[in-house]
DNA sequence: CGTTAGCACTCATATAAGAAGAGTGCTAAG
DNA sequence: CTTAGCACTCTTCTTATATGAGTGCTAACG
């Protein structure tokens, strides 16, 4: 059954004001309000039609109607007029991104920043090593038999690991052994380089080498870790606390529970990194129950051209689209472009 | 105005009632149910005394009696009974920490740790780093014009920085500034350090300085954020959503967003520091309006005989201290000898 | 045929009035 | 000093009633 024109016009003019009042809208209230030269009874034959196809509903029998999921749905696919950010209100954004240097810091900023201009919250997932490579690995001798491992990854991300060894090492064994470890990771393959390792050490003894194994062993561990999935910063889930669709206590602690474990909201965020651009999960159509009554906004966001990372807010299914659009649009551009300079 | 013995042992009855009960105490049912040879009337008139005194109060006429926060330290301080853990228990708590290997970690386990079995909030200040005091510095050469200065503090804490350089250093020259450098350091003031860096460059021009000199800003300005307060690790909030007398989702709100600004909790943690063993904030009482009715059940833990941090419970004034106090005990001190362990 | 006015009907919400229960304070007696 | 008895106070629950918003349906109108 197709939606006629004057529905759909009735049904924005609805989900409209329903966002801004948060309360079921009767026809009286909506051929009242906008300019519409329509009586409340012409329109309540319109509504009934909206509601057969399942477009809007009415929490009980003598409240106004209110937007089902799928009502949203076609509001936001293809009734909603988002007007672009002011260029001075990209600017602001811009200028809270031009304080933070480290990528960390970078994330952390822009979370607390979407939560604060939107009064939800604001979620980023952090950038997931791709493939990571040990392109160098260093040892620094501490005192006490302890070397520090420095493993650096793709050339940017650095990690330290303590070794607690068996004798002391001089500074030169540690160089010699660094310089043969990177020139043997040059021919990448990890498990050959252990081998080798393991092999070297059956005819010559070298405690050495045992040294180098545990740091590969190391690199490998870290990669292993990195493989269980990423992780994301959350920031301003207590505005979710203000919501009045958020009174049950008991759904929001389920909710917060839920970015505790964090599995689900990575899994969603996960699958809104493979569609390009701004997407929307309203209600149910996230899948996981806790967000029943939530949607979703993000945008992946891109580091020299590719997709690293994916961020977003997080609110009540009756949030401003219109606003939170172009906002987290502009803000994943935004971030990319940070991130690109902190490299 | 002295507490009668029998007032006490009264009070001590209706604390433990409420505690387990959660409801405003009449005299009937204080009579009723333990092995009291008293009637309702004897103990009301004890009760009258013991309001006069502010030890306890009625919520509205008709209802009984519940402790004040004076009750509650009355009741802490002289009547409460601990029965320390058994020592199966212990025995799980141990097993717990038997997992963790890096510090982080262990204070991440112990917090969830002391939420879970408390089924409130579990918090643990993480360790000040004391006048930190570089011994060490290593930079490592990476591809492109970068040098990664590896900070090694207190000989155990490492710390990474970036620097972009305007020309290429050789590893030769790198090892060369951080002999120099480490060397330089065991001096220990750094301003001194820089001071005769900024010296040698006006008459070398030497380059490479200001490649180190770079490095003793970095360490300085670590300093710096390390002056700024500690951190802590907080886990099981939303426990605290499942009370009754959290119910105000307004106050729990607030709560939650001390949480995230962190210093209220943190002054509060740094003053139960200095105290020695187990101390007890019960509600006003810890000075922070967000925690009104709140308790706070804390102790200090060691690393090699030196206080290194607090950790503690947030729950509901009306919790059940007889528990939580040895457990919080027996945690603070596993705590302690695990991360004797990890250093 | 689309639009509109009129009207009966439904249902949430608010208000008031009682009734029940719990617990107290006070008084007087043991 | 302890206790029984009793009037009194408040909360809480239930029930009844009114109010108001909004709907669906029918019939009339252009």
């Amino acid at each position: 059954m197709a939606v006629s024109d004057r529905a759909q016009q009735l049904l924005k003019l609805l989900v409209e004001r329903y966002i801004r009042e948060g309360q079921p809208i009767g026809s009286r209230t909506l051929a009242r309000g906008q300019g519409l030269e329509l009586s409340p009874a012409t329109i309540r034959n319109v509504m009934a039609d909206l509601e057969d196809m399942g477009l809007i509903k009415a929490p009980h029998t003598s409240a106004g109607r209110i937007p089902t999921v799928q009502g949203y749905r076609l509001f936001v696919d293809s009734l909603l007029t988002v007007k672009p950010l002011e260029q001075s209100e990209v600017r602001v954004l811009q200028d809270k991104f031009s304080g933070a240097v480290d990528p960390q810091q970078v994330l952390v900023t822009a979370s607390s920043l979407l939560s604060e201009i939107t009064s939800m919250a604001g979620v980023i997932m952090v950038p997931r090593r791709e493939q990571p490579t040990v392109r160098q690995v260093e040892f620094i001798s501490l005192s006490g038999n302890r070397v520090l491992v420095v493993l650096v990854l793709n050339g940017h991300e650095v990690q330290n690991r303590m070794i607690h060894t068996s004798r002391r090492y001089s500074p030169a064994e540690l160089t010699q052994a660094a310089n043969y470890l990177n020139h043997a990771l040059s021919g990448k393959d990890f498990n050959k380089v252990r081998d080798s390792l393991l092999a070297e050490m059956r005819e010559t003894q070298e405690s050495i080498n045992q040294l180098m194994l545990t740091a590969i062993d190391m690199a490998n561990r870290t990669f292993q870790g990195a493989e269980e999935g990423g992780d994301y910063v959350l920031a301003g889930q207590t505005n979710l606390m203000g919501y009045a669709e958020m009174a049950d206590i008991d759904r929001l602690r389920q909710l917060f529970e839920a970015f505790n474990r964090k599995r689900d909201i990575l899994h969603l965020l996960d699958q809104a990194a493979h569609a390009q651009g701004v997407q929307i999960f309203i209600g149910e159509e996230s899948g996981y129950e806790v967000l029943d009554s939530c949607s979703v906004v993000t945008s992946p966001y891109e580091v020299e051209g590719e997709v690293v990372g994916v961020l977003g807010v997080i609110g009540p299914t009756r949030m401003a689209y219109d606003r939170l659009i172009p906002l987290v649009d502009v803000t994943a551009k935004l971030l990319g472009a940070a991130l690109n300079q902190t490299q």
